[in-house]
DNA sequence: GCGTCCAGGTCTACC
DNA sequence: GGTAGACCTGGACGC
């Protein structure tokens, strides 16, 4: 038995562009029926549970299992899901200079630009470790394994995303032999070890007051994480000045916008320089066009 | 079946 | 600050 929640939205929101923004929606615990259009997430903590949201006009229905919904844990679900779907994040800025180019109007009339994001910056961050230098493929190994072998089971079988202390309860051969990370083994010890024990606490990221350019280098600080994933990164909290270049974006620009040639990033940089602290939003939807 | 290449890069050593 | 070489894995591709 399931019950269902509601969460109300607004006209600049749209279900459809925010769940498939990019890949995440494709890595555990998050599972994607494109068909039906049905977005499920298990949500961690001492007692797991898996939630499964769908488009509703004006809104989004949330099914959660009968017996995690007492007023606190919705409350919960409805806060982390907002978070989740970016629901508050304001956009205007972005549409206003889009609008102004004919060919990215479809972003603003289509509410594109929310980036599908984890309800923690550490799931986010050890998601972003494993796209890097890798195929897509293996990305989505290495995240499925993490959950199946390492995240706390919910009553429907599921499995949540582990927590920081439960990755850093195995070692790096574990992550070699078992999470297929290869080198990257000692990276997600090192990061789990670090939030666990408090050292590191990327859900500050948020709300750093920081500079883009310091957080970027307070992001580089942790091993694994190069110029792409800090600016992954710093899109997912929300600062859309870096580009967050790897090869699948660079050669979508070559063919979209260079005749299929290659160009050094600078030239690929003062491409999108005109929008701003809008730069790596820009050029996301703009390579992304064609799946919405 | 086997070898090679490369993908949603980063680190270290060296200059 | 810039660059070369090493690094794991799995899938695609050519033979």
């Amino acid at each position: 038995m399931t019950t269902k929640l509601i969460l109300e939205t607004h006209d600049a929101f749209n279900f459809r562009t925010a769940v498939y923004s990019h890949g995440w929606c494709e890595l555990r615990p998050f599972e994607f029926d494109q068909e039906n259009w049905r977005l499920r997430y298990v949500f961690g903590g001492a007692n797991p549970f898996s939630v499964v949201l769908s488009e509703l006009p004006g809104g989004v229905e949330i099914e959660a299992p009968d017996g995690v919904t007492d007023a606190g844990t919705a409350a919960r679900i409805l806060r982390e899901v907002r978070h989740i779907l970016r629901l508050d994040e304001d956009f205007s800025g972005f549409y206003r200079l889009t609008k102004k180019q004919k060919r990215l109007e479809w972003i603003a009339r289509m509410s594109a630009g929310r980036l599908l994001r984890s309800p923690t910056v550490f799931e986010d961050l050890v998601k972003t470790l494993a796209t890097t230098n890798c195929s897509w493929a293996l990305t989505r190994i290495m995240t499925t394994n993490l959950v199946e072998k390492l995240g706390r089971e919910a009553p429907d079988g599921r499995r949540a995303f582990p927590t920081a202390a439960a990755m850093a309860g195995v070692s790096a051969d574990f992550y070699r032999d078992e999470i297929r990370a290869g080198y990257r083994a000692p990276y997600f010890l090192e990061l789990a070890e670090r939030v666990a024990s408090g050292q590191l606490d990327p859900e500050a990221w948020l709300v750093s007051d920081l500079p883009t350019k310091e957080l970027k280098k307070e992001m580089k600080a942790v091993k694994g994480v190069g110029d792409y994933a800090a600016e992954n990164l710093l899109k997912l909290v929300g600062r859309y000045d870096g580009l967050a270049l790897d090869s699948w974006l660079r050669g979508q620009f070559y063919k979209k916008h260079n005749r299929e040639t290659v160009c050094d990033d600078r030239e690929i940089a003062a491409f999108y320089e005109k929008f701003g602290p809008w730069r790596g939003l820009a050029i996301w939807c703009d390579m992304t066009e064609k799946w919405h």
